[in-house]
DNA sequence: GTCCTGCCTAGATGAATTTCGAATCAGCCC
DNA sequence: GGGCTGATTCGAAATTCATCTAGGCAGGAC
């Protein structure tokens, strides 16, 4: 084993929201925050996630047909994202609008956030 | 390492820095980036990333012993994350040395910045 | 040279994911 | 109520993924 991997952290206060290249992160973070990423880590859902980002709510109706692909699997990938957290959904008459989470939003940005020279001196 | 170091990433390519909410983003951008996404979208390789980036390299000896799965799954998880272009492999002598690529961190940071008008009115 | 250690590759396998059509639920209009 | 449209859920097929064991290559010690 080698001595310089060893981390050097003291910020052991947040665990929440501190950037992933504070510190090493734990298994129960590591737990939370990855079915985030997972959740953005398809072509489609990171399309529709930008779609919906980009205004203040959208119809699921002007959704669906941005996309080469069917109803149902439209609805199950807005699913993904409604249980990582990163959007909500509501019911008003007809159509379901969604929109953005800001703070699951804000909370990712922060995770990949450069604290300060660990990983700028690569 | 030398045929496997070049990422498959072509970070160049990619629209660099346009927050996912500043406008839909479009098939091809959603193509290069989502695969980022999707190497963290893992817990191990989350926390491989996480304690690559939290120091200036790391040796993959020290990378192993902090998960409770085989020497090739930890191998297979760190491919995924260079393939991402996320981290950047050496060998030196006998160990094989991790880094993260500050260039693509940042890039994924950016993408996840809220550009302050769009999400926070709705 | 031989042996050992560190890391990667190859192949296999069970689990998860993506996608569809069919069916179902929710709301509106006649 | 009956019919229509929008969105979700259900069930199933094809694909992808995470993980393992076995084996191979590189580098150092002898």
């Amino acid at each position: 084993m080698s001595k310089q991997a060893v981390p050097v952290v003291d910020l052991n206060a947040v665990a929440c929201c501190a950037p992933i290249a504070a510190r090493p992160m734990d298994d129960d973070q590591a737990a939370v925050v990855a079915p985030m990423f997972k959740a953005l880590g398809d072509p489609v859902r990171l399309r529709l996630m930008s779609m919906i980002a980009s205004v203040p709510e959208i119809c699921v109706c002007d959704l669906t047909p941005a996309f080469d692909l069917s109803g149902p699997t439209i609805s199950h990938h807005l699913r993904v994202l409604r249980d990582a957290g990163l959007v909500d959904s509501e019911r008003r008459g007809t159509w379901v609008w969604y929109r953005v989470r800001p703070e699951a939003f804000r909370q990712l940005g922060a995770l990949l956030d450069i604290p300060t020279a660990t990983a700028t001196t690569g």
